[in-house]
DNA sequence: TGTACATCAGTGAACGCGCGTTCACTGATGTAC
DNA sequence: TGTACATCAGTGAACGCGCGTTCACTGATGTAC
């Protein structure tokens, strides 16, 4: 209820006393499982951590072999679109909303988008590196290339998602990744 | 003092006391001047409208003959150098990171926002349309370009405007979008 | 020049509200003997 | 099988606090006559 909640209105938006009408309990019970409001979402974001720990990549965005066969713009939007599945559903994806609502006033919050920039980055900055090889570019620096694409699809699947929270179109948004996308893409092939 | 201190804790975390205690008057004089605190903040974003309104584009940035003359790379980064320069000091900047910490609670942050993209995404589209023209690269779309761009160089700002605010260390942010501009700008060298 | 009056920024005390949190308690459940 | 006891999620009432806001007031200033 808590994830639910915070990703809709925000940490401040919510009290315990919302929180726990929702479950069906008084405030007082709250405390016999958390021992504070931000411990709970300590727990939260703790969990989000957790679980991004166990994630695997799929074998189809970080296995050369498969990688040298594919048409870069099919990757890229297939990598959007496990992305886009995320942030559609699951709680993994109301978590990340919560952190990027929250990235300005939470350390925590903070630490959680810059590890998941992290992450992905190097799995970008590999698929680059094996392309502009391919294509004898080496007068193009891998990693910022990758940065660059990085930047601008994290900034649209963060309006994505949060055009998803308040049940606004994403028609534009998706537009507009699509063309970043066939940017690249095309891009890549005439490196 | 209410965009000085709204810009560093944000307009929650600010309360009307905190105001008027460093003005050095009773909290209850504030309301012969603002019927709310929500109306401050409606009059410190309407403040920066007024001025964005007024704002002219400077010369270089946008005059074709101009351009057609310069290194893309020097374009790019005196374009950067005077959205530093005004990140650094002046009280814009301090309302535009009032927007930036506001967008996920407030729509009229979230509108001073949009209108900045939306005054600036013509100018980058009109300087890389030109030189998309001069370099015959017609196979690539401008407004993507521009587009792809300046998110990129927004999320840096705004990156770089949050790191000057806490005071933190600047360098590597500087050094990405340096990178950022360095790639741009031996991308269209090579259209 | 002196008096009467209007204006209005600033004051002091208070308001109601929602918040996070505490604490002595209850009562259902499981376990030990 | 029956009794005694520990455990612990849930309860109800209350706490102190800071918040945005109100309101009758004061007293300095400028203006009209």
């Amino acid at each position: 209820v808590a994830i639910e909640f915070f990703s809709e209105r925000g940490f401040n938006g919510v009290s315990i006393r919302d929180i726990t009408r929702e479950v069906g309990i008084k405030e007082s019970s709250f405390y016999k499982h958390y021992k504070s409001k931000d411990e709970l979402l300590d727990t939260i974001f703790g969990y989000f951590n957790s679980e991004l720990a166990k994630a695997k990549v799929p074998e189809h965005i970080d296995n050369e072999p498969v990688l040298k066969t594919i048409n870069p713009l099919i990757y890229l939007n297939r990598a959007f679109e496990i992305f886009k599945s995320y942030a559609d559903t699951s709680v993994m994806a109301k978590i990340y909303r919560i952190a990027v609502t929250e990235q300005f006033r939470d350390a925590r919050a903070r630490d959680i988008l810059i590890d998941l920039y992290e992450k992905s980055l190097p799995l970008l900055e590999r698929y680059f590196n094996l392309i502009l090889q391919q294509k004898k570019a080496t007068h193009l620096n891998p990693k910022i290339l990758a940065n660059c694409y990085q930047f601008a699809l994290h900034a649209m699947v963060a309006e994505f998602s949060l055009l998803k929270q308040y049940r606004q179109d994403t028609a534009i948004i998706e537009q507009r990744i699509a063309e970043l996308n066939a940017f690249f893409g095309e891009l890549i092939k005439n490196f």
